[in-house]
DNA sequence: AAACTTACCTGGTGGC
DNA sequence: TGCCACCAGGTAAGTT
């Protein structure tokens, strides 16, 4: 289940192996995932060199001259680099064969659960940020425009509960479950609460709390990062202290209250119905 | 029209 | 051991 520090973390690890290099190969074991591949991609991309990488929320973007590859992990999605010789694996899906200093380098994308993407935006499609599945996209929360202001301002007309709010991504991305879940613990908010009825301040206090949850995931993430590169190393979700997250009755670790879970929109949501309200 | 709700895709896992 | 309900994130489709 990536979120957006897997994804950041992916990105920072990838990146000094694949930038600045040419696309020898691309191999495609299926025809697509969520969705099918562009038609024609490896066409598109071999000969082609990688020109930068970026992020958009939960999205890798990999950029080229003509255009951006971009790719989201879904739930299961990981990515490696590799020598291109090494055997595949069950579920590993797409390679792009990179010349590297060691030899053939394979960027190689497994997604048991196929739930990811890959996509492709020409230069000549317009800007990338209108592009369909970004430009919905609410602001980057680790950006200088997120704050508690745009919290506040962005959800005045809304009646939903704040924790479904966040996780749709409209004003806000990067939020997934674990993250709502556990900003609305640091804030002190209930995940119940009508997003058109907190104060400001408790926005100020949710926006720092999700900023500061983000960023230490990706500190936390950043020293696993040989993970994306080890031939076998299935790097798993980061070994963050959760403090409500998947603790259904584990005692809060501030007031010892049995941590509760409920079903918001089909999904769960973990907090402490004493620190929370 | 915007906000909200629900269904759905898949495979690994855990309970029986 | 095998079956099966359940779970996950994000999008599409449907509803208010």
């Amino acid at each position: 289940m990536p979120e957006l520090p897997e994804v950041e973390v992916t990105r920072r690890g990838v990146a000094p192996h694949i930038e600045g290099r040419v696309v020898e190969r691309v191999l495609l074991r299926r025809d697509g995932l969520r969705w099918p591949f562009p038609p024609g991609l490896a066409a598109l991309l071999e000969g082609r060199r990688i020109t930068h990488t970026g992020r958009r929320g939960k999205y890798l973007l990999i950029g080229f001259g003509h255009g951006t590859l971009i790719v989201h992990l879904g739930m299961s999605g990981h990515l490696r680099v590799l020598p291109a010789d090494t055997e595949p694996k069950k579920h590993d899906h797409i390679d792009l064969v990179i010349q590297g200093e060691t030899g053939l380098q394979a960027l190689r994308i497994n997604d048991p659960r196929r739930f990811g993407a890959v996509l492709w935006h020409a230069n000549d499609d317009g800007e990338l940020d209108q592009h369909i599945l970004l430009r919905g996209l609410g602001v980057e929360p680790l950006g200088d425009d997120f704050s508690g202001a745009t919290l506040f301002n962005a959800t005045r007309r809304r009646s939903a509960p704040i924790k479904q709010v966040l996780l749709a991504g409209d004003i806000v991305v990067g939020v997934g479950n674990i993250y709502a879940c556990e900003s609305l613990f640091r804030a002190g908010i209930n995940p119940k609460t009508p997003a058109g009825r907190i104060a400001r301040g408790r926005y100020d206090k949710l926006a720092a709390a999700i900023r500061g949850i983000l960023a230490e995931a990706i500190v936390q993430g950043g020293s696993t990062l040989r993970d994306f590169l080890a031939v076998n190393g299935q790097s798993g979700y980061f070994q963050q202290t959760y403090f409500v997250y998947d603790r259904t009755g584990v005692p809060c670790r501030n007031c010892g209250a049995p941590i509760r879970q409920i079903k918001q929109g089909q999904r769960s949501t973990f907090y402490c119905v004493n620190c929370q309200r």
